[in-house]
Order: C-alpha cells, then sequence, then structure tokens
DNA sequence: AGCATGAGGTGATCAAAATG
DNA sequence: CATTTTGATCACCTCATGCT
C-alpha cells in the first residue's frame, strides 16, 4: 500500500463514519530535513473548516510518534511562511492502535486512519474514535536486514566512527562491529538499496543520507535492539547515588538522562541508564541497587554493552547517538527538547 | 503448555579481483 | 604467474512467533 493509497483510503473510511468533508488535495514539496509534508487538504463539516499538512505513516510506533510531535512543535514555530493559514498537522496512517490514538490525543495531534479510527477537534468538530481493528492485509512488510538487531549494531558503528570507516572491507567491519561476515553484505545492501548509502565513481561507499539513516535509526533502535539488551531494572535507595559511582570502573558508561545532563547540563537526570559490559553483579552490589519487576518502580535500568570502541572524549558516558535515542526510547516528552538539544550539538552534520 | 514454522543470523567456502 | 584479499553464497543453527 503506498501513501496516495492509504490517504485515499483514510479518507474513504472519515467519510463513511462521520459527516465531514473532504476539501481537494494538493500535492506539497516542502523539502525540509526534518518533516516532509506529502499533501495539504481541507476538512469541513457545515461552517467548521481546518486546513491541514499531511504527513503519512505506515503502522507509525510510539517512538516515531513522540520524534513526530516534537519535531512538528519546532516545525511550526520555525514555519511561518506555510503555516499563516492556520494549518495543523494530520497524520494519516493505515493503522493507529488504541495506544497510539490516546497518545495522539493527549499530544492534540489529529489523525486519521485507513479502518476509521481518528482523533479531530476543530471549530464545532470533535471526533475521537479509537478500537477499530487492524486491517488483515498487514500491509506489506518488505524485511529489512539493515533495522534487525545486527543490522542496528552495524550502522551504529558505521555512524559513531570517522567516515572512512564506511570503506573497510567486510571482514574488518565484521571484527570490529562483532556482527558475522555473513551478515555484512546484506546490511550494506540493504542500505544502498534503501538511499542511505551509495558508491562513488571509483566504487568507494558514502553517506547519501546520514541524517535521515540517524532518525531511521534511533526508532528501530527503540523498538528492534533496545528491549534485547535490557539486563534488569533497579531502585537505589539514595537519591543522586550515581554522582559518586565511578563507571569505568565496572566497565560501564552511562547512558540516557544522566549522560544527557553531562552533556548539556540543561536536565536534571531523575532516571539512570547504565551500559555495561560484564560486572553487573558486582555494579549492583556496590552500589546497594535492588532488583525490580517493573520499569515502574525502578530509577535504575541496566543494559548490555553492545559495540566495542572506546569513547575518548567523555569514557564515562555512552556515544552522543546513543543518549539521544535513549532519550527519544524513553518516551518521556520532558526528554524530548533535551534530545534535540543533543541531535543538533552533537550529531548533526558533525563530520 | 507444547509444537511447528520460518525469519534472522552465522561461519565455512567459493570464485573473482587485487596484489606483487 | 602464485598468492592473498575480497564480497557473495550456502547450509545450518537459533530463537521468536503463532498455532493447536
Amino acid at each position: 500500500m503506498n501513501e496516495n493509497a492509504i490517504l485515499d483510503e483514510a479518507l474513504l473510511a472519515l467519510k463513511n463514519n462521520t459527516d465531514i468533508e473532504s476539501g481537494k488535495t494538493n500535492a506539497i514539496n516542502k523539502n525540509g530535513n526534518e518533516l516532509h509534508y506529502d499533501f495539504a487538504l481541507t476538512l469541513k463539516q457545515r461552517d467548521a473548516i481546518q486546513h491541514y499538512h499531511v504527513l503519512i505513516k505506515q503502522r507509525p510506533s510510539l517512538v516515531q510518534l513522540a520524534l513526530l510531535i516534537d519535531n512538528d512543535k519546532e516545525d511550526i514555530v520555525n514555519d511561518t511562511t506555510t503555516r499563516n493559514d492556520g494549518a495543523k498537522t494530520l497524520l494519516v496512517a493505515d493503522y493507529v492502535d488504541t495506544k497510539a490514538s490516546e497518545f495522539l490525543k493527549n499530544h492534540q495531534c489529529h489523525f486519521i486512519d485507513s479502518v476509521g479510527n481518528a482523533y479531530l477537534n476543530f471549530g464545532s468538530v470533535f471526533v475521537y474514535i479509537t478500537g477499530n481493528k487492524a486491517p488483515k492485509k498487514p500491509a506489506e512488510s518488505k524485511p529489512s536486514r539493515a533495522f534487525q538487531s545486527t543490522g542496528l549494531k552495524l550502522i551504529f558503528n558505521l555512524l559513531c566512527h570517522p567516515d572512512d570507516i564506511l570503506n573497510r572491507s567486510y571482514r574488518d567491519l565484521s571484527e570490529i562491529c562483532g556482527v558475522s561476515l555473513g551478515s555484512i553484505g546484506w546490511i550494506i545492501n540493504d542500505l544502498k538499496a534503501a538511499g542511505y548509502l551509495s558508491l562513488t565513481e571509483n566504487d568507494q561507499r558514502k553517506w547519501a543520507d546520514r541524517n535521515g539513516l540517524i532518525q531511521r535509526w534511533v526508532v528501530a533502535y527503540a523498538e528492534k535492539l533496545r528491549p534485547k539488551l535490557l539486563l534488569g531494572y533497579y531502585k537505589s535507595l539514595q537519591r543522586d547515588w550515581y554522582k559518586t559511582v565511578d563507571p569505568k570502573s565496572f566497565s560501564a558508561s552511562w547512558g540516557g538522562e544522566v549522560a544527557a545532563d553531562h552533556l548539556t547540563h540543561y536536565l536534571k537526570s531523575e532516571f539512570s541508564t547504565i551500559y555495561t559490559d560484564e560486572s553487573l553483579g558486582k555494579l549492583v552490589l556496590l552500589n546497594g541497587l535492588k532488583e525490580v519487576p517493573e520499569k515502574s518502580t525502578a530509577n535504575v535500568e541496566v543494559l548490555q554493552k553492545f559495540w566495542h570502541f572506546d569513547n575518548p572524549k567523555t569514557p564515562d558516558l555512552v556515544p552522543p547517538l546513543l543518549v539521544y535515542a535513549d532519550l527519544i526510547a524513553s518516551g518521556d516528552s520532558r526528554n524530548m527538547e533535551t534530545a534535540n538539544i543533543i541531535y543538533r550539538e552533537f550529531l548533526d552534520d558533525h563530520h
């Protein structure tokens, strides 16, 4: 199902469920570096009218939505030229599940999907439909090796090293990343096919869309790799316990909020994320951490370190890309602003 | 729960290309 | 030319998922 088909079906579903009419849709090409609005359209019911810029997504995940909402907020502030008609952003998807619906409604983000779920709120119009079942044809999923757990490891290494690592041999990459030789080819070719990587005239590999890959990586990391890395949730008794800890002595590094605090001095961290290689038992024991089953009752999470290079400038911290990813993955809107600061300062065209 | 299935991941092995 | 290095490919393994 392509983007046009999703839009058509979603508008049809809306028409069947409500008496809202959709005005003409115009394709617009706004090549902003962050967001890309595909269409402009108008919805109206009697005298209530609302202009929209349309953003089309397939099966958006919660992480994607959090990112989208945050970027959109900034975008509206920065974009006075095309927004002066009071246009809002309308998310159009093939399917938005109940959790995502609730999330979108809470953030005042209007959406419609192809099975009739919707949240709209303008003028006298208020529509909130949720719970409609996913379309049975689970939207052609082209499984890409690049964004599975091994692919994400390789990409992380590629993004964190100087760009000349791109042209190391598959065997070198396999060694550096701890990914099997057989996987490297699949992943590299996936990245080329998806337009993130290209070849120069003399067959050197080079980035074609590095920033786009970062965005894609962050989302896939939160969904595919991060859950597998979780070693446990813990509760520490003293507040600010982490300030006296030297993570190096546990072959560990800070991620998430603690690292963000170090990098930006902008965020006061309340939840600690720590990536460790092996000394989990020692770490837990010496710091008086108590294991708890749920994230909600924890204030520390311990994750398995999945890379093998050092971070020379700030050895106590994980690389900025991962700090950024941790903040995004937390889903905490409080962290999004800090995440953007880190992106701009450490990740955006920083090579 | 137990079972079957298949996608994802691995390392050995291949032929082509590079090296000298 | 012989040798080494490279990317591609293969059979096999594992583990998550879905079904009964």
